[in-house]
DNA sequence: CCGCATCCAAAAGGATACTG
DNA sequence: CAGTATCCTTTTGGATGCGG
């Protein structure tokens, strides 16, 4: 919310940087642009052809992000037409082992959480 | 995005597990409730009070998004005052681990990230 | 005490048109 | 090709009032 936030704002801290960093690959398309580009760098249009359901826009502006936090690297080639590249960084590559963490949690559990969706759906 | 749940619901299937898991924890609020909660079962209220810029409302509705995953479960006491209590069921405590895995991180890489970030912001 | 319903503001995201 | 700008819809969430 506004208030925490600007608390952490004005503190220079950050209260919970675990929210901090879900917030960031949680959003819509992060996780799924730094998983494309696992497969290695690729060029803008290529990441486009490869998440279908995005848009122009959100991916600029995902790809933006990830830049500015240093997961993904932007390299342009003033050419015409002009190519420009992405790739994981380091760090970002240091992304993989908790995601896939988390990924295999998802893939194990799903008929659970599915099962019990369906259970509760029933019930109400 | 719409189509694309839309295409799964029809197809009866999950083209993105992770997505969908991630989507819910990834919320404004889940994580902390789990977390919260991980420290025991806890009422209604003391869950409000332990995280005080959450809204009634949204507590609510996390709550229910979480017990219908069957992460958290929710018993009833009919008395006057009624009472609730909340617990992590089993399901639940299977995402401790994974999310520890990625709150390491966070903590772990959070300078290199706002490092990052300050030299991304001075360049632009 | 718990939580639902309503209304409203803010943010996220899609569609489209335009630029170097 | 790789964006930017604009407009508009959808989603999210806060505030408040009511009910069991």
């Amino acid at each position: 919310m506004k208030k925490r936030e600007e608390i952490e704002k004005k503190l220079g801290l950050n209260l919970c940087p675990i929210r901090t960093v879900l917030a960031q690959i949680g959003d819509k398309w992060s996780l799924l642009v730094i998983l494309q580009l696992r497969a290695g760098g690729q060029r803008f249009s290529q990441l486009q052809r490869a998440i279908p359901d995005i848009s122009q826009r959100m991916l600029t502006q995902t790809l933006r992000k990830l830049e500015r936090d240093g997961l993904v690297s932007r390299k342009v080639t003033p050419s015409t037409p002009p190519r420009v590249d992405y790739a994981i960084t380091a760090l970002g590559q240091s992304l993989f082992e908790p995601i896939g963490a988390m990924a295999q949690w998802a893939i194990d559990k799903q008929p659970d959480i599915l099962k019990a969706r369906d259970q509760f759906d029933r019930q109400h």
